[in-house]
DNA sequence: TGTAATTGCTATAGCGACTAGAGCTTCAAG
DNA sequence: CTTGAAGCTCTAGTCGCTATAGCAATTACA
């Protein structure tokens, strides 16, 4: 019923420092201490450090975990901002796994361009980093 | 034959404090100085420069970009490194699409949970984003 | 109860790769 | 010759932590 943040941490699997970094930005209420001034955390805090790790794992940035709290302060409210949130991370993560694509594409060109022993005047693999002219599309 | 810093720039499309910074870090040299103290180009400088660009867009870190540049430097070297350094780099971004991948399919999740107007309380976006064991697999 | 190991505290600085701003000087065009 | 753009240096800020220093509190075990 009432953790350090020692237990917090390794229930969670989020650093110590981190957690004190949330508490910082506002993540985290700063919660009450012992009489020798050690953070105890109830369970509550314990499920809000799980939303934020949860989160922070999906790669939502922090402004979006902090509109996701806010929101989850208020009930009644409608849960737009939600809907809205999950779906321009998705927007983001597709539109990165497409940009990686094409990164793999152009690098898998680059080193496989430099077959056996070579010295560096004749390295096909320095030019292609060098040359985007070389590369099959944009990028 | 000899460009300021915004040709330079605008020749590469790198940016002017970044090219500064470039300079500071060692990846470009320190060019020749007007009679004001502005700095004058040459060609070299922005063939150097459209490498490191390219090398950038290619997702390479500075280091890697460093050793690149120092292998050029010595033409009689073997170019295993750069061999090295292109196929590390595509087991990076390989790693990057499978992990995103992952993401992609959990928002998607997320990001449909919830049908139609909601309140917050009834929301299962966000009971998504806090509950991890919702999730399809790891990620 | 003593003491040693572990855990906790605050505050500050560093990471990578820039980007922004302040306050000044130099340059190029008309 | 003036004006406005572009250049200069230096410092600080971005994001999400992570590391370090130098302490204080807690816990485990003898």
């Amino acid at each position: 019923m009432d953790f350090s943040i020692g237990d917090l941490s390794r229930r969670t699997g989020v650093k110590v420092p981190t957690i004190r970094y949330y508490e910082k930005e506002g993540l985290l209420e700063a919660p009450l201490r012992s009489e020798g001034n050690q953070r105890r955390y109830r369970s509550s805090d314990l499920e809000r450090l799980g939303f934020i790790k949860h989160c922070r794992d999906l790669g939502l940035p922090m402004p979006a975990i902090r509109d996701l709290i806010d929101l989850s302060q208020h009930p009644d409210k409608p849960c737009e901002t939600a809907n809205r949130i999950a779906e321009d991370q998705l927007k983001a993560v597709r539109q990165r796994i497409a940009h990686l694509r094409k990164l793999e594409a152009e690098l898998k060109r680059i080193a496989t361009s430099c077959e056996g022993d070579h010295t560096v005047t004749e390295c096909n693999v320095l030019k292609a980093f060098g040359d985007h002219g070389l590369c099959l599309q944009e990028h």
